[in-house]
RNA sequence: GCCGAUUUAGCUUAGCUGGUGGAGCGUGGGACUGUUAAUCCCAAGGUCGAGGGUUCGAGCCCCUCAAUCGGCGCCA
């Protein structure tokens, strides 16, 4: 049973002229009583399939002129080189097999209408029937585009013998803020989905110096736009001996590397949903420029934006910003008024904190948020007690000062975010398969 | 949480100043020996999101609700 030929092999002439056996659906079919035409997919491309009545037989002609869209389909025949198909092959079907039929009352509901809708946003029905809509050519494409920047997140970090570690998912409290924290019940007791691997990735720093994790954060934000999810793929990581600077040269380093992976993996499917590949060698080649948080503000108020100094810098205001942007951008040292206590303190200027966010360019907006961390006990203490937290909750993350506490920082990067701007998606629902949003959980 | 919009067949939609709903795709039947989103003919398929109101009469006007979409705040 196991397959042995696939089609964007075929489609690239490793088989011409030979007989192979297709294992696919029926993305396509057409044709008259004596000849039909199959266009056949599965995971690597599509092909054209020739089923003449003569060369199969009466029973299984029938069998593949009745097949509606979908069906899955075995087809055996020789592989011809021919014009007049798309993708310049075809196959000569001599035996056809259906192994899965499709039934007249219940047709796959992903027609060209619903599909011509898509172009311009995700409708609900496409939304409601997202386990079909996945075997599209453009979501496969997303999915495919997706797996490439994982892998060039774990060859980045792997390559520079980073150690992949795993935070717990339930966690007791809060990373930063209270409100927008998924409350579980568990055993009698309330606990939490994880926001961030951040603080424990600090209590592993003094062990591995050098880790990494690729998981799912969780954030309960009532965000209606297309850059949130409240449960996204989270790629963070953390580093001893290091500052912000430090910080920032992998952030940009690692998304360089994500650009050229993708450019290299994902040309083809790049180019079938029409992004620009200059661009994307732009990202992946130039050096990302750096710009304090007091250059933004005058900058903005330069334009005549409304914006005072100690404000945190939202959508609208990064927009504005990026819009002359033609690659990513880092906005470095926010007033400390703006950030949580884990920031740490720029020792050069009290007022502000040694932080980092990458903005995409094309209105993608933040993409990576870091910096370097509040590291000896004794500021640890100050900046808690100076932002009312209580002591109590953070007593392991303190005590990872207590013991021997060294400079060290780490970013986050949000993966889908990434996805979705390096595929010039509309939405990041488009670069997941089962998007989870506040109001939708389902399929 | 706030602002705006939408809701007509399985899907995508048209619908004139209110006068008993049209189409394309899909599905079914028929024709066709090479099609390219095949084409041509025929058919089935609609309590116009729900409830109330105005009116002789509501898909269309008014009110309430619901669902969905888009944007903002917040962030990756």
């Amino acid at each position: 049973m196991a397959k042995e030929f696939w089609i964007g092999d075929v489609q690239a002439g490793d088989h011409d002229g030979v007989e192979v056996e297709l294992m696919g659906w029926i993305k396509r079919t057409r044709g008259s009583n004596k000849i039909r035409f199959i266009v056949l997919r599965d995971s690597t491309g599509t092909i054209q399939c020739v089923v003449k009545k003569d060369a199969v037989g009466e029973e299984a002609f029938e069998e593949i002129k009745n097949s509606l869209i979908e069906a899955s389909v075995i087809l055996k025949g020789i592989v011809n080189v021919d014009e007049r198909a798309p993708g310049g092959h075809e196959l000569v079907v001599s035996s056809a097999e259906v192994v899965g039929a499709v039934r007249p009352e219940t047709p796959f509901p992903i027609t060209q209408s619903a599909m011509q809708a898509a172009d311009g946003g995700e409708t609900e029905f496409l939304l409601d029937n997202r386990h079909l809509y996945l075997r599209t050519s453009r979501m496969t494409t997303m999915l495919k585009i997706r797996s490439s920047v994982f892998g060039a997140i774990h060859s980045y970090f792997r390559d520079l013998k980073f150690t992949e570690y795993h935070a717990p998912n339930f966690v007791a409290g809060a990373v930063e803020g209270g409100s927008t924290l998924f409350e579980v019940p568990y055993f009698g007791k309330k606990v939490y989905l994880t926001q961030s691997w951040q603080l424990y990735a600090e209590a592993a720093m003094p062990a591995l110096e050098r880790l990494y994790t690729i998981a799912p954060s969780f954030r309960a934000e009532k965000s209606r736009t297309r850059r949130h999810l409240t449960e996204f793929w989270h790629a963070e990581m953390e580093v001893a001996w290091a500052g912000n600077s430090d910080i920032m040269e992998h952030g940009e380093a690692l998304v360089r590397n994500i650009a050229k992976t993708v450019l290299e993996e994902r040309e083809d499917d790049l180019k079938s949903i029409d992004r620009d590949l200059d661009l994307i060698a732009r990202y992946a080649d130039s050096p990302y420029p750096r710009i304090r948080y007091d250059e933004a503000v005058e900058t903005l108020q330069g334009l005549g934006v409304d914006i005072e100094w100690g404000q945190d810098l939202d959508y609208s205001k990064e927009k504005i910003l990026t819009q002359d942007f033609d690659v990513p951008h880092f906005l470095t040292h926010y007033p400390k008024i703006a950030k949580p206590f884990y920031h740490r303190v720029d020792p050069e200027d009290d007022k502000y904190v040694l932080c980092h966010d990458l903005l995409a360019p094309e209105g993608y907006g933040e993409i990576v948020g870091g910096g370097e961390r509040t590291w000896s006990e004794q500021e640890i203490l100050a900046r808690i007690d100076e932002e009312g937290v209580p002591r109590e909750p953070y007593q392991f993350y303190i005590d990872t000062r207590t013991y021997g506490g060294v400079p060290h920082g780490g970013f986050g990067l949000g993966v889908d975010r990434v996805v979705s701007w390096l595929s010039g998606a509309d939405h990041i629902r488009e670069v997941i398969p089962f998007p989870r949003d506040s109001r939708r959980v389902t399929p």
